[in-house]
DNA sequence: CCACTTACTTACTAGTTAGTAAGTAAGTGG
DNA sequence: CCACTTACTTACTAACTAGTAAGTAAGTGG
């Protein structure tokens, strides 16, 4: 085989595509990078890109397909799904804290929501049902904190998942344009109205 | 002139380029829309346009600045200034609101945050211009509204303020993604916590 | 060892992009 | 009425876009 089952030190060119493309995605935009982009950068021509993704729309409905795989093997580790649900949603805050650390990404939603309408069907899909399962989680992790009494928050445990997580996602794209301190106050005031005190 | 001072039911040109690039902008996102695709749908050739705006920058920076514009203007209208903080919160839902009826169009802000590295410079200042002074605005309303026992909530009126923004403008993003209900949910939720009862 | 597959490169097409230069018709100001 | 300005159109360029077709070197399975 050429591309060996066992991970290496470098990944095979179809996961170093779908790195880049992620990459170029996060921090400029579906519509601001091209095929020339990615292969200029990986040493390949532009082809060999089509040949791993016929088309940009392929390219783009993997990436989100593999985020949404990433979402759910997170949240089903054990090291995740067995904490408590103040701990959970700590956890949730560290993945958003981590993007702002990484030269200020955006989340996948964030970067993909303003395009959303020239974006191929089966990416818009793959979005929705990736926002929709995390907004879920997030709400069993509401419920549960709630009736435990660690966590804390009117209203019903759905609409504060939807609230909490537009939140973050838009809080990271404040972080953009401006720096990294809107973030932390925002973040800070999440968990002030959030954790009980 | 060609161009009369009086404001009569067909803008002319320029106005025209704006309007209609600000739908694209709100509707498809900055990298999506070129000046064929204006020219097109006004009736005009893309030189026309490359007259009015000599290049997409201009045109960017130019619609920013409008907004910005518009901005302070709404701010300043006697009938938003002079009203009380409760109502002048609700004012701003409203807007928001109006997006969402709007085609669900996203806010100036979200649609720009995530390919902000690729705008112009100008254009990128004019957005931290018009997030912070929309942002100051906001916690302004919001420091009277608590202190006269209207709005309710914990924390500074600056990091309440930046919360609150965030959130709207991802809520509209939200909607885009699915339908206008998690817009609803959110904003439902925001005066829950807000509006004292 | 030979047919086949994988992972590319080379070479190309047709369409789109932003942007420019030159021309022009219509109106304006002195 | 004439020089000038405004608001365009026509015609063009150079670069870039996604995408395709054909070729090829290296490894694989029978």
């Amino acid at each position: 085989m050429l591309t060996p089952a066992t991970p290496s030190l470098v990944p095979d060119t179809r996961t170093r595509i779908l790195d880049l493309a992620e990459d170029f995605l996060l921090e400029r935009g579906f519509n601001a990078f091209s095929y020339q982009h990615l292969a200029k950068e990986l040493g390949v021509k532009p082809a060999a890109i089509h040949y791993h993704f016929p088309s940009k729309d392929d390219l783009g409905t993997a990436l989100v397909a593999r985020q949404l795989r990433r979402l759910r093997k997170w949240r089903d580790l054990p090291r995740v799904a067995d904490l408590p649900p103040q701990q959970q949603l700590e956890a949730l805050l560290a993945v958003y804290e981590n993007h702002l650390g990484h030269d200020r990404r955006v989340c996948l939603f964030g970067s993909l929501a303003a395009d959303f309408r020239t974006l191929p069907a089966p990416m818009q899909a793959e979005l929705r049902t990736f926002n929709r399962e995390l907004t879920e989680w997030l709400a069993q992790v509401l419920a549960v904190g709630r009736a435990t009494g660690t966590l804390r928050f009117v209203g019903s445990p759905a609409a504060k998942a939807a609230q909490v997580l537009t939140t973050l996602a838009g809080a990271l794209q404040v972080a953009r344009v401006h720096d990294e301190t809107p973030f932390q106050v925002i973040v800070g005031q999440l968990r002030l109205e959030l954790f009980a005190s």
